[in-house]
DNA sequence: GACACAATACCGAACGTTCGTTATATTGTC
DNA sequence: GACAATATAACGAACGTTCGGTATTGTGTC
């Protein structure tokens, strides 16, 4: 596993922001050499086992950013719940560039899904889903209703990133959280 | 163009099977002669271009398609709204396999975008928008709030493909456009 | 129907290029 | 001088593509 020295953080976020955008069968070796500056086997040095380690890394990475900035945050019973909500707005927004970024769960899962990758970001997914199923449930909603609003909340993030790419309209990402932040506070005036 | 033999329908139909799951850049030409059972100089045959040729006959007939068996039925004011609604839904099943198929409109948009594609992409989801607003107001929405309801049906289709990739669970597809379903009847008994 | 002949469909083998990867050499740092 | 980091050069394999040639089909003539 890589470590976490600065440079290599640089390094991996990198990578990620080329594998995003092309998944991994369009990302090759040459394009991650021109991103990062370094050499193509000065790339290997840093991941011995070659592309499918540098995948792994960036996934091991986001699974990282995600548990840190996104789901922990969501379980700190201490702040009011529409904040933490409010506040994971304002994370995705930043992760995702407002909607200009892909998801790497969306791009990852395409062609020959390698099974190990699909079983750690579908744990990734869950994790967020029961983070948000309990604020949902904290604000009112039945278990039921929280569930499904969950679920229904990362379906729309994704849908929107989707069509964002093809529409190239940059408002789309940022009129759809805002519209799931109203929907949140008709659940708190019931 | 490529004419429109069953033959060559078989044909473009096996290529869209393809790219659709694994991309553009994920789509070699060995694959495609493995699936078509035509070797890859017969491939050369058909679309002397290549590769790039077999995309666009593939884009260009799903825009045929679903300009044919959803845009225009959506438009149809002698079947009931709700009908037509309900119609599409069972459309959209067919055409995405219970969720089981990807979307050209989210793999090909990714990488080095082609504008060309991405323009004719573009133009069929803007008309099957307005076909749905259409609808929208037929069943008593306001102008604002139909295209609304529009992109964002829109937007929970392709993000239920893409969690749906995710999880493997099949039944999350049928789910949300069950949702959809009664999220319309609502404004109808209103 | 039989024949000649062009057009279409298909194939096997090879092309040059780029892929991911590795072996070897050079630099910088302690 | 040891060791990590980067670079140069090269590898076999797969990529998309092209070409010469063979079946197969269609068409007009007798």
């Amino acid at each position: 596993m890589a470590q976490q020295t600065s440079d290599n953080v640089l390094l991996i976020e990198a990578l990620f922001d080329i594998f995003r955008n092309h998944g991994y069968e369009g990302t090759t070796i040459s394009l991650l050499s021109e991103v990062t500056g370094l050499q193509k086997s000065s790339l290997y040095h840093h991941f011995p086992k070659g592309k499918e380690d540098m995948l792994k890394a960036v996934v091991n990475y986001v699974s990282m950013q995600i548990h840190q900035h996104i789901i922990t945050p969501l379980l700190d019973t201490q702040v009011k719940p529409e904040k933490r909500f409010s506040n994971m707005i304002t994370t995705i927004k930043a992760f995702y560039s407002d909607g200009r970024k892909n998801c790497l769960l969306n791009v990852l899962n395409l062609g020959d899904t390698k099974p190990e990758i699909n079983k750690l970001q579908n744990d990734d997914y869950c994790a967020w889903l029961e983070a948000l199923t309990q604020l949902g449930k904290e604000v009112g909603m039945s278990k039921q209703e929280a569930i499904e609003w969950s679920e229904r909340f990362i379906i729309i993030l994704e849908g929107t990133l989707v069509i964002q790419r093809l529409t190239n309209n940059k408002l789309t990402f940022a009129k759809q959280m805002e519209y799931e932040q109203k929907l949140l506070h008709k659940y708190l005036v019931q």
